[in-house]
DNA sequence: CCAGAATGGTGACTTGAGTCACACTGGAGC
DNA sequence: GCTCCAGTGTGACTCAAGTCACCATTCTGG
């Protein structure tokens, strides 16, 4: 059944949760299943629910105007998307998109609830507080890159993500996908990418890439 | 006396807070006054204090390894760092720092107080959030600019920001100064500026810049 | 008033990275 | 088998922006 399916995820994924809370949200809120490359969350529009990642992986990345996208971090079961915990706000400058990696599912919590969430349950504000906290940090690391540090150190960077977050060291990425990810072109991305090979960081396959170091 | 000192400010910035919100933060918060240049968090210092801004202005950079910086946004009387609202976290990675553009006052208030804040003052954590939403959104914003935009698009944004936040069109910068808040060279900015000042955009004088637009 | 510092202007050069054009290759599907 | 196409490799070019060198102007402190 739904109800015991929740509280299953919530212990595994929310172990610091208090048990009033995790009955509240049995109580409250829902699962919502997406499949691979879903968007989870569209630029602008008024969030009705915050969404807790239970399972899968969700992508978050930032949209420019011409369509070009940029990388900016995963979001794994026991995270929440920072932006999606405001209850209706304007949210009108930032074209941000969330999409799931693999098939993922979350819990879905109204917005409505949040007040009373935050009142009465420590671990539950400890949690907004922290997603808050974390996902800033990502985003000051993310700027850092993009500012004082070259392409290459980016890539290796990007890599070194991608083989932390996804725990493998075969990264089914093509250099398009890179480029995109980085903002860049397939070009560039390739010939960095040779370089790293020659330097035995990876060694490059059609549509996949062995991280090594 | 600083009792009623801190009610007047509390008043006049924060409108928002509830009467018995601010009778607690008068019993527990105290008043600190930061000259111009005055640093007022520096990197990865656990806080013990989430400043609130009274009176003046606090300019949020980033600090690069080689010691470049890299502007990031102001906080307004109203506002408040959204990095030093959360109790004794790590931040080991984050270089952030903020000074006083002005003589600057701020109330701090012990992170030890968070927790009875949050639960029984809405519009405390009201104002927690949005000011995590706020910070969030602008450094979306430098995101967008740092990645997506060419120079002379970002110098442009700056100066509007500066005649915006700060209110005048006069605006006191050297060529220098812009360029490290942008992380560029003296040299790009001042052709940049040359090329403004041919569009009518701005008026060049020595240590100032008339900003037109 | 003078020396030195701060500020700004400019030409010449270098470089990282984006773009264009085109060639090669391995796999999927017929 | 063959075709087509996504994925990749590479040289040549362009361009924005950073760097270097040097000079001119204004300001400031003794």
């Amino acid at each position: 059944m739904d109800q015991s399916l929740i509280k299953q995820y919530l212990l595994a994924s929310f172990p610091q949760f208090e048990a009033r809370l995790i009955e509240t949200l049995i109580d409250n809120a829902f699962l919502k299943e997406f499949n691979e490359g879903d968007l989870l969350m569209n630029t602008g529009q008024n969030m009705r629910f915050t969404m807790l990642v239970v399972e899968g992986l969700v992508k978050l990345y930032r949209e420019g105007e011409d369509g070009s996208e940029f990388f900016m971090y995963y979001i794994h079961p026991g995270g929440a998307c920072a932006l999606s915990m405001i209850c209706s706000t304007k949210q009108q400058t930032s074209e941000i998109k969330a999409s799931a990696v693999d098939k993922t599912t979350v819990l879905a919590v109204p917005t409505t609830l949040m007040d009373e969430l935050m009142k009465n349950y420590k671990t539950w504000y400890y949690f907004v507080l922290e997603t808050y906290r974390s996902r800033f940090e990502e985003l000051l690391v993310v700027i850092d890159h993009i500012s004082f540090k070259a392409m290459d150190e980016r890539l290796e960077f990007y890599l070194e993500k991608q083989h932390h977050d996804l725990n493998t060291r075969a990264l089914m990425l093509t250099h398009s996908q890179i480029a995109n990810d980085l903002n860049s072109s397939r070009e560039v991305i390739s010939r960095l990418l040779k370089k790293m090979e020659q330097q035995k960081k990876v060694i490059l396959h059609r549509s996949y890439i062995e991280y090594l170091k």
